[in-house]
DNA sequence: GCTTGACTTCGAGTGCACTCCAAGGCGCAC
DNA sequence: GTGCGCCTTGGAGTGCACTCGAAGTCAAGC
C-alpha cells in the first residue's frame, strides 16, 4: 500500500495509517487522536479517497512525539511544543525552555526510580535466600 | 498528636492519619483508598474515637507498596502482593515471582526512558547550539 | 455489479488512580 | 455549651489517555 511518488526528482514514500501505526507502534486509532488533538504540525496528506497519507516528516515527527510521551510527557504539553513549532521560526527559546524542563524531570524521575528499583531488588534478594534455605 | 505508648515493654508509636500521610509522601484520601482497596495488610488500628492510627508496621509496608507503585505497578498487583503476604509463610515463591517479574518490567523500562532521554538530549543540543548562534 | 476490506467521521465508552463531597462524630479551648 | 478542627463514611466525580462502535465511503477483485 505504500506509495512511491516522485516530487521535484527525489521519491517520496507515503504510508497509509496502517503504515504509518507499524512503523511507529502507535494504534490507528490513537494516530488519528492525535491528529484531532493537534499533536502534529498538519493535517495528515489524504489520498483522492479521503485516506490518510502519512509522509516520511510525518513519521520522524510522530516518533519524537512518541519519545515525549514515553517519557512522561503530558498529552497537552506535547500539544504546546507542537503548537510552538507550527508556529515557525522565532520561538526557538521557548520550545528549548520546554525540553529542558522536560529533561529535567524526567532525569529526576529516572534517579527516583533507580533508587526505587534497588530497594525492591533488595527485597528481591532477602527472598532469595529464604527460598533457598528452604529447599 | 503522634502517641506513644508501651506494650510489653517496648515504646509503640502510632501516628494519626494525616501524620502517616506526612511520613509516607501521600494523601489522607489515598491512605483510606488504599485501605479500602486491600493493598494494607490488615485494617488499621482504631483509637477509642474511631479515628486511625497508624503504627510503624503500617508505615514500613505503606513506604514498600509506594515504591511498587512509583516503578508503576498497577493496583491491582500490588494487592495480589499483599493477598499473598497476608496469607501467610508458604508463598514466597509467588511473592518472590511477583517481585522479579516487576523487576524486570521496571529494568526494561527504565533503559528505555533511558534511550528516549538521550534522544531529547541530543534534540536540546541542536536547539543550544542554533539559539547561541542567533544571540 | 457485488462483495470485501481498509479506510472515514463523530461521539461515546473504558480503565485507572485517585480526589472530592456531604453529613456527621469526637474532644478540646474558650 | 459551643465553636473549631480533625476525623469518619459511602458514594460520586475528575482527569487522563486512549479505545471502541456505528454508519458510511471507496477501490479492487471475482
Amino acid at each position: 500500500m505504500s506509495v512511491i511518488d516522485t516530487v521535484a526528482g527525489s521519491a517520496v514514500t507515503s504510508l497509509s495509517i496502517a503504515e504509518a501505526a507499524e512503523a511507529t507502534g502507535l494504534t490507528t486509532h490513537t494516530l488519528r487522536y492525535y491528529e484531532r488533538d493537534g499533536l502534529l504540525l498538519d493535517a495528515v496528506d489524504r489520498a483522492s479517497s479521503g485516506h490518510r497519507r502519512y509522509s516520511e516528516d510525518d513519521v520522524g515527527w510522530i516518533r519524537m512525539i512518541t519519545r515525549l510521551r514515553s517519557t512522561g510527557m503530558p498529552i497537552r504539553e506535547v500539544r504546546q511544543y507542537a503548537d510552538l513549532v507550527r508556529a515557525g521560526d522565532g520561538n526557538e527559546a521557548e520550545r528549548l525552555q520546554l525540553l529542558v524542563a522536560h529533561r529535567d524531570r524526567v532525569r529526576k524521575q529516572l534517579a527516583e526510580v533507580a533508587t526505587h528499583l534497588e530497594a525492591i531488588e533488595y527485597k528481591i534478594g532477602l527472598y532469595e535466600r529464604s527460598t533457598c534455605t528452604l529447599t
